[in-house]
RNA sequence: GCGCCCGUAGCUCAGCUGGAUAGAGCACUGGACUUCUAAUCCAAUGGUCGCAGGUUCGAAUCCUGCCGGGCGCGCCA
């Protein structure tokens, strides 16, 4: 029996308690769910159910929870309700009831933890979009992490969703990128408000080799913007791809000023009755919309702003017939929410069409001490160096496993030097010994069969283990509605301790001078489908579940 | 000054939108290897959940006000 299926139950025990005491049934939830009590004292599950509703349909709770208890004690697979405290529910499953869930989860193998919260919703999911003025910096490989990982989340809950990079690829940034490139190349110093570092050397010496001629064309400095920035372009797709962080869009800024997609934003928000002149620029409204003040989209000069070309991108996507629109910014744009969130009101569009989250920012340390970083002095430290420093999968799985509202201290030494201290080595450790066990009993011609009695795994071990193992679902689909894919991360951490606990206190094969039992069978069972678990949990944040360490 | 985020064990952080005696990893201490790879397990130590009020059967969680830290407040991008 899954968590829900319980849910369910309790709850049409809830609406029968209320029937027989002839109370009002309008105070019952549509939905509940049952917890996971800390203490096994306290059973299998526990509802509070009794607790919500007592007071608001004005009874006692105790005297409610009895009559709810003795309607789900007759519910099958219910071996036990007790009730604790003030009115708790206390449920205890029989361990037929609880070990089915095994069965299923092998069954369903890749796609256990699919589920349907979030069906029929077309999100486009924006994040990095780092500029192509250089490699994506740390700030930028969080994001990697995080936004892909939320991204097969929501897929997992049914959501169909398009990841997107925006290359903010006009404007004066690439500008001051191609004069750093320009200045390489010539031997001359870092320009004004350029960038330097090593990288500026590589591409300068790289353009050269695809256009020797480049310095003595007539604009050198175009064609450093041109053979540069789609060198960069080509080295930050590359970068992603290894990182397993594959976008469905990149989606250049240079298409929207070249379709005249800005005019036509513009246009539209002015039939909206938006747009304002002032000093020979042209504003948006804003403030209608609840911002602080009204934003410039056209400086009196004629040139466009940033902003400008914020709202016709947000109209593209619109038009690409998306009916949600999620963008991952980092703290140090949080300023923005206010101007965006009116500009899509202002295109008239219901609030919640555009959803901005914001993640705070990466602190590097050095022995303890915080590094400053800027691109402007090449002190960066990039997605490469980190994959370099300590692999894939320890990247992804340190920088997904925090809540994106917490800024997260890096210490690059102590992470190059304790690889091992990385959580995700307990968990792909957990999936390897599953792997292990499987292997094993194959070679010893041990075969799990179609089917186990689930009412041998009645071991604490076993039972908190089935009872992680079908909470798996709920933690995707949570993970996915809060836009909080480190949820995975710590349940994955959380399923790992389960099986290596049983996996110290329940022997599974047969020791060599003996048969199997059925005992043995249903461990398998179980073996398995912690294996498919493991495996999908670790899928979800796009680290690999070895088979062997 | 205004806005957003954070403040939980020595350190790094969880805490499933209000539940029971607040948890994990690391570090420190003591145990368990004739192993299903011990990259593991068990135990012990460690807390005024920043502070003060409020809401209620019940608050780390919700509300208000302070304190401390981070980030941001352009016709920059």
């Amino acid at each position: 029996m899954t968590p829900e299926t319980l849910a369910e139950k309790v709850l049409s025990a809830t609406r029968a308690a209320f029937e027989a005491l002839a109370l009002d049934a309008a105070v019952i939830p549509a939905r509940t769910a049952v917890e996971r009590p800390r203490d096994p004292k306290h059973g299998d599950y526990a509802s509070n159910i009794a607790l919500q509703t007592a007071k608001k349909a004005g009874t006692n709770p105790r005297a409610l929870a009895e009559k709810i208890a003795e309607n789900l004690a007759a519910a099958d697979g219910v071996a036990k309700v007790d009730i604790a405290g003030p009115g708790f529910l206390n449920i205890t499953l029989d361990a037929a009831a609880a070990g089915e869930i095994a069965g299923k989860i092998i069954a369903a193998g890749p796609s256990y933890g699919d589920n349907a919260s979030m069906a029929d919703e077309h999100i486009n999911l924006e994040f990095v979009s780092a500029n192509p003025t250089g490699p994506v910096h740390v700030g930028g490989t969080r994001w990697a992490a995080v936004g892909d990982a939320l991204a097969r989340v929501m897929r997992a809950s049914g959501a169909k969703v398009t990841s997107e990079y925006y290359f903010n690829d006009a404007g004066v940034q690439v500008n001051n990128f191609a004069a750093s490139l320009l200045a390489s190349a010539k031997g001359e110093p870092t320009p004004e408000n350029g960038y330097a570092g090593g990288y500026i050397d590589d591409i300068a010496q790289a353009v050269l080799k695809v256009r020797p001629d480049a310095l003595e064309t007539d604009d050198p400095q175009a064609v450093f913007h041109e053979v540069g920035v789609e060198l960069m372009f080509a080295e930050i797709k590359q970068d992603l791809d290894n990182f397993g962080t594959h976008f469905d869009v990149y989606f250049n800024e240079k298409d929207l000023h070249d379709k005249g997609e800005l005019d036509a934003a513009v246009a539209r928000l002015d039939q909206q009755g938006h747009i304002f002149e002032s000093e020979g620029a042209v504003f948006l409204r804003t403030t209608t919309f609840g911002d602080d003040k009204d934003r410039a989209l056209k400086k009196s000069n004629g040139e466009w702003t940033y902003f400008a070309a914020d709202c016709a991108y947000y109209l593209d996507k619109r038009e690409r017939g998306f009916d949600k629109l999620v963008l991952m910014l980092g703290a140090d744009h949080h300023g923005y929410i206010g101007r965006m969130q009116a500009m899509s009101q202002a295109f008239g569009d219901k609030p919640g069409t555009l959803e901005i989250l914001i993640g705070q920012m990466v602190n590097l340390l050095k022995d303890g001490q915080p590094v400053r970083m800027a691109k402007r002095y090449g002190n960066v430290i990039t997605l490469n160096d980190i994959v370099e420093a300590i692999g894939v999968d320890a990247a992804r799985y340190v920088l997904a496993r925090y809540s994106s509202d917490s800024t997260i201290d890096i210490d690059i030494d102590l992470w190059t030097k304790h690889g091992n201290d990385n959580p995700v080595y307990y968990v792909q450790y957990a999936h390897a010994r599953t792997s292990g066990v499987l292997r094993n009993a194959a070679e010893r011609g041990f075969d799990k069969g179609d089917s186990y009695d689930a009412s041998l795994l009645d071991h604490p071990r076993e039972s908190d283990l089935l009872k992680a193992l079908a909470e798996f679902p709920a933690v995707v689909a949570t993970a996915a509605a809060l836009r909080e894919p480190h949820r995975v991360a710590r349940y994955a951490e959380e399923l790992a301790a389960a099986y290596h606990r049983f996996q110290h206190d329940c022997r599974v094969l047969p020791f060599p001078d003996e048969e199997a039992t059925p005992v043995n069978t249903a461990r398998l069972w179980v073996v398995d489908a912690t294996r498919v678990v493991l495996a999908n949990a670790l899928g979800l944040l796009g680290v690999s579940a070895p088979e062997r360490m």
